[in-house]
DNA sequence: ATAGGGTTAG
């Protein structure tokens, strides 16, 4: 009985497994803690006592054959299907039950039998691994002869005939796969998609991907094989097949086109998916709501909106009505572009026909929201979510949890992972991942660390998206000989590598000036059998330009179409920005204008780049003129573009332009950023107006904006500047509330300057915060000060600096 | 058989 414990706990707690790893994971423990457990099965066997055990001496082959025509019935004990600590009796009926309840095999064919009666398939997969492996390759004869024997006629009996052939599959055992298949057709049992599926991957790289066919020549093979080959994203083979066997061997039915339609989208194809819509009404078949809804998906991932819509209406006016998917698919697609006020309406749309938003809807209104800046909005739809009662989802939940780390609430998001297991969800894949990524960008690497060890508990191993989060993390603090140390780990192990990761490092090299191991690595990605992508090109470029070798840089956006890679906005803005660093705006114009005749479209930074360089050779205007025109070519400026403008016009002492500037960013549903108060501020302490100063400040605290600390200690210097120390005071103070960390630096700037203007007393009252916050004088601080009271004649203090510096030992240092 | 979540570049 022992062995059975940890199977049993198997039967309590059902676990998930990430879909995509399913497949080639061999590292799981409770399959290797199955697999070492199921060949030590106690499986008992009555055998009936008048029927007693054949002494061994007197067991000849002769004697064998003799008795196996003989049917006994016999008793077997088996698990109960009530409760699985208990065993209860069955009767089966054997031919020579002697022999072959001996024979291991078939009492685990017994066995398995009895795990697919009572539906655990996973458990049944497991048990015919571990007989397969002990057999070796080349046992189907043996296991196909002994379940056609003895086992025809039992209930689950084609169940356990399609599993072994799927099993062989996984098992690469490809030859016997193929052999349980053919036995399979003899005896009429229909082989399960899932089956083909395993077959088709296992074959995948072997010359025997047309061995199915021969052995499984019914009307529907082929749409199965296309639709296994869809489903494996083998578009070119699936193709073929569908072109070569159409007509004289098959008829493609509607599900084999939703397939290929399905595969050409997900494959960025389009425009295949396209062709396959109208052959199918060529072939007679109307299209139903999964063409429909299908089509529209891969239109709508493109960006296609209008075709989609186009698309949306034929499908009514052909009868065809949409449902909640074809409303989830367009709203989608309007999130992707980040329209989200269309997104809206459409929703208005579906609840006038009489369609409710489901979980599904929400999360990619949630999703959009939140990516698109709008929390608030994000958390509205949240609460709207939760009200209607719906039941959330591991995907709705890492949405909402992704938000929180975008918007820096990382002290939120312990609080929804204790939700999400309250509710009994468990993390996926996703889930962790993004967990991991939000730790790093917070820097808390200890946290994402942690996680990753509980990924490998759960067995989930961390992907690319894990790996490429910790680099990012040490490329970003300029670790970078740790990053390509474990970059060089990943490499060692075997395993094809994401080529994201490459990129991660090459752009953490090039930022850091090193284009010597930038372009080493680079190389190492074709050793790895990887292609470069136009990241990776992006971030060379970048490099060089740093490092000031901009011919190198523009030689090298010349060679991509060498590689099959065409630049994007991001080339273009990049060595835009290197020529405007360097002033010259000729350059960078004629870059503008090669990157528009190559219908790469400028984006929002793109336009920035250009604005920042007319402002810098004192061209505010044309700049405004710029930002003008991004609104008519439907590119919404955002807080930098306004904040380059801004900072235009204020090295311009254009106060007035500045505030107009920030008043239509308002006015256009622009939260100005603590960049924009921090140049507003700038200009007005710059120009005296400490009172508008001091006005904006009030008002903004008061609308709750969280300012950066630059904003405050402007306007805190001026009032020192213009001896208003009582106003430096009470912002100060603010300061302090607002929960900035004060260091000696932001006293230091303040008693500089009210020394300066010899306001020895105001200096002495922030002298005294300043040690009661515990912070130590500087040596050069207490110059400062025993400067002004010299002047000042204030010997008292005088002495009492002196005092200080001598005591505190501060002229040792 | 169709829909929703996570990495890299300016």
């Amino acid at each position: 009985m022992d062995g059975f414990e940890p199977i049993r706990r198997r039967f309590k707690k059902k676990e998930k497994k990430p879909k995509c790893e399913r497949e080639n994971d061999t590292t799981r423990t409770p399959s290797m803690l199955r697999r070492s457990i199921l060949p030590f099965l106690p499986w008992k066997f009555k055998i009936p006592a008048r029927c007693p055990p054949t002494p061994p001496s007197t067991r000849s082959s002769a004697a064998a054959s003799a008795a196996a025509t003989a049917e006994e019935e016999v008793d077997l004990s088996v698990p109960s299907s009530r409760s699985p600590d208990r065993e209860e009796t069955t009767k089966v009926r054997f031919r020579n039950p002697r022999r072959f309840l001996r024979d291991p095999r078939v009492s685990r064919l017994v066995f398995c039998h009895n795990l697919a009666g009572r539906g655990m398939i996973e458990d049944l997969r497991e048990l015919l691994k571990q007989m397969i492996v002990d057999e070796g390759s080349n046992s189907s004869p043996t296991l196909c002869g002994i379940l056609s024997d003895n086992f025809k006629g039992w209930d689950c009996n084609g169940l356990i005939w399609d599993n072994l052939a799927k099993v062989y599959a996984e098992t690469k055992m490809v030859h016997d796969a193929l052999f349980v298949l053919g036995k399979m057709i003899d005896l009429n049992i229909q082989a399960s998609i899932l089956t083909f599926d395993s077959l088709m991957y296992s074959l995948r790289c072997t010359g025997l991907l047309r061995a199915p066919v021969e052995v499984a020549r019914s009307e529907n093979t082929y749409n199965t094989l296309i639709d296994s080959l869809c489903k494996q994203f083998r578009l070119n083979e699936a193709i073929r097949l569908f072109q070569e066997k159409r007509g004289c061997e098959f008829r493609p039915c509607i599900v084999t086109f939703n397939n290929l339609i399905c595969c050409s989208c997900n494959m960025g194809y389009v425009g295949l998916a396209n062709s396959f819509f109208s052959m199918m009404i060529k072939h007679g078949f109307f299209p139903d709501k999964y063409s429909y809804n299908t089509i529209l998906h891969g239109l709508c991932v493109a960006g296609l909106m209008e075709e989609a819509l186009q698309y949306s209406e034929d499908m009514e006016r052909y009868g065809v009505e949409p449902d909640v998917v074809t409303y989830n698919v367009l709203i989608y697609g309007y999130h992707l572009l980040g329209m989200m006020s269309e997104a809206q309406k459409l929703i208005q749309r579906m609840v006038v026909k009489g369609l409710e938003p489901d979980i599904v809807t929400y999360t990619i209104l949630i999703s959009g929201h939140c990516r698109g800046g709008d929390v608030e909005e994000g958390l509205v739809m949240w609460q709207e979510l939760l009200s209607r009662g719906f039941e959330l989802n591991i995907i709705t939940y890492s949405v909402f949890l992704d938000c929180l780390f975008k918007r820096g609430r990382v002290d939120e998001v312990d609080w929804l992972v204790e939700e999400i297991r309250a509710v009994g969800l468990d993390l996926d894949h996703i889930a962790y991942s993004i967990l991991i990524n939000g730790y790093c960008r917070a820097g808390d690497i200890n946290r994402a660390i942690q996680l990753c060890r509980i990924m490998y508990i759960n067995k989930i191993p961390p992907n690319s998206y894990v790996h490429g989060a910790v680099l990012s993390y040490l490329c970003k603090r300029e670790m970078l000989s740790d990053a390509r140390w474990i970059l060089d780990k990943l490499i060692e192990s075997g395993q094809l590598l994401d080529v994201v990761l490459y990129n991660i490092v090459i752009d953490g090299y090039a930022k850091a000036g090193d284009m010597d191991d930038a372009v080493g690595l680079y190389e190492q990605i074709f050793y790895s059998g990887l292609t470069p992508t136009i990241v990776t090109f992006n971030s060379l470029i970048h490099g060089f330009c740093k490092s000031g070798m901009l011919n190198k840089a523009r030689v090298l956006l010349h060679s991509l179409s060498l590689h099959g890679l065409s630049p994007n906005a991001v080339t273009y803005t990049t060595l835009m920005d290197a020529y405007r660093g360097e002033g010259n705006i000729n350059v960078m114009v004629e870059l503008l204008d090669e990157m528009v005749a190559k219908g790469v479209a400028p984006n929002v930074v793109t336009y920035s780049v250009i604005m920042k360089g007319f402002c810098e050779q004192g061209q505010m205007w044309v700049s405004r003129k710029i930002l003008k025109d991004m609104y008519d070519k439907g590119i919404s400026p955002d807080q930098i573009a306004y904040n380059t403008l801004i900072q235009g016009f204020c090295e311009a002492g254009n106060v007035e332009m500045s505030f107009f500037l920030h008043d239509e960013m308002l006015q256009k549903g622009l939260e100005p950023s603590p960049v924009t108060y921090n140049l507003l501020f700038n200009v007005l302490c710059l120009h005296d107006d400490l009172k508008n100063a001091d006005r904006l400040l009030d008002m903004v605290v008061e609308k709750g904006v969280r300012l950066r600390k630059f904003a405050y200690s402007t306007v805190i210097q001026a009032h020192c500047i213009k001896g208003n120390a009582y106003k430096a005071v009470l912002y100060f103070d603010k300061m302090v509330k607002a929960g900035f960390e004060i260091s000696i630096k932001d006293y230091s700037g303040v008693i500089n300057r009210l020394c300066k203007r010899n306001l020895l007393n105001d200096a002495k009252v922030f002298l005294k915060m300043m040690l009661r916050d515990g912070i130590p004088l500087d040596l050069e601080l207490c110059v400062v000060m025993l400067n002004a009271s010299r002047r000042q004649g204030d010997h008292r203090f005088e002495i009492e600096l002196q005092a200080i510096i001598i005591t505190s030992g501060l002229l040792c240092e």
